[in-house]
DNA sequence: GAATAAGGTACCGCAGCGGTCCTAATTCAG
DNA sequence: CTGAATTAGGACCGCTGCGGTACCTTATTC
């Protein structure tokens, strides 16, 4: 089983791009060129990340996309839910909770814990993480439980 | 988006029930009534957890499935990785690394964070721990390292 | 040998994903 | 002022894979 669906992997591998370069202003073209991806598809992904503010399109003639906050504030779960969607482990954690079996949804608390955890593994990298692979974590202690994209 | 698909959920669901009572062994047919799951659906996630040696199953008039091992030694990784197939953040960690992105791969240090950070997570919790839901975590001295399922 | 239940396999409908294309809106160059 | 370039936002579409079902086979007990 893959975690990350080919989009939201493709997302992370673009804005790592822009990552490393932060004072180019890239196009879709340019972007889907040096990455070797498909440039429709990285087109896509570019909007759902602009939705999800992680970067910011100029139009016009000498458009592109850059990252829309600073690389180490970003963290590759906000990357992941702005194509993704928010991440759960379980049915119940994402949908509402329609389920009937009482007694075995009592096994909540745990899955909240594997939740919790995934969720602070994501939150951990950020894209100035990604674009110096063989550097350390940036210091951003304890990840303040943030916000993730949607309200 | 939701990582576990709902096979997987299923088969931690049922799991578990097993793991509720470890003295019965119970058919397919009673499971399915008392998790309130489909029962052909629940006998097809059955077949994958013998496959990986979580549940074992006897057959002939008096059959029915138990589990296979002790409840606190089963983690809910195992269970997962029985229906879902071994787990893994990005597609390069379960398929062969076909990525000719090499630069970008060079993020890969990364993703092996996350990546042990989730299997850590889920092996974190066992059956035993499923079956009490609001009891503590039994003690398996491992988790030593990163982080975070406990506040 | 009949009844029961697991084991295995094959099949199907359908949602969702990856991917493409088209049409506005916008901005700068000439 | 005009036109080229580029993002923004949908609409669309094939197809894989998942959830779910049914059928047949094998093993066990009475």
């Amino acid at each position: 089983m893959v975690i990350l669906s080919k989009l939201a992997d493709y997302g992370v591998i673009v804005a790592t791009h822009l990552a490393v370069n932060p004072d180019r202003q890239m196009t879709a073209a340019v972007l889907a060129q040096e990455t070797s991806l498909p440039r429709a598809t990285v087109a896509k992904v570019l909007k759902a990340l602009a939705h999800g503010d992680i970067v910011a399109g100029a139009r016009g003639a000498t458009g592109g996309y850059r990252l829309a906050r600073e690389a180490a504030s970003i963290t590759v779960s906000q990357v992941v839910a702005a194509i993704d969607g928010t991440m759960g482990v379980t049915q119940c954690t994402v949908h509402g909770p329609d389920c009937t079996r009482v007694q075995i949804c009592a096994t909540r608390p745990h899955w909240k814990r594997i939740n919790d955890a995934v969720e602070t593994a994501l939150s951990a990298v950020t894209l100035g993480d990604m674009a110096n692979p063989f550097g350390p974590l940036t210091q951003r202690s304890a990840l303040p439980k943030q916000a993730s994209v949607t309200p």
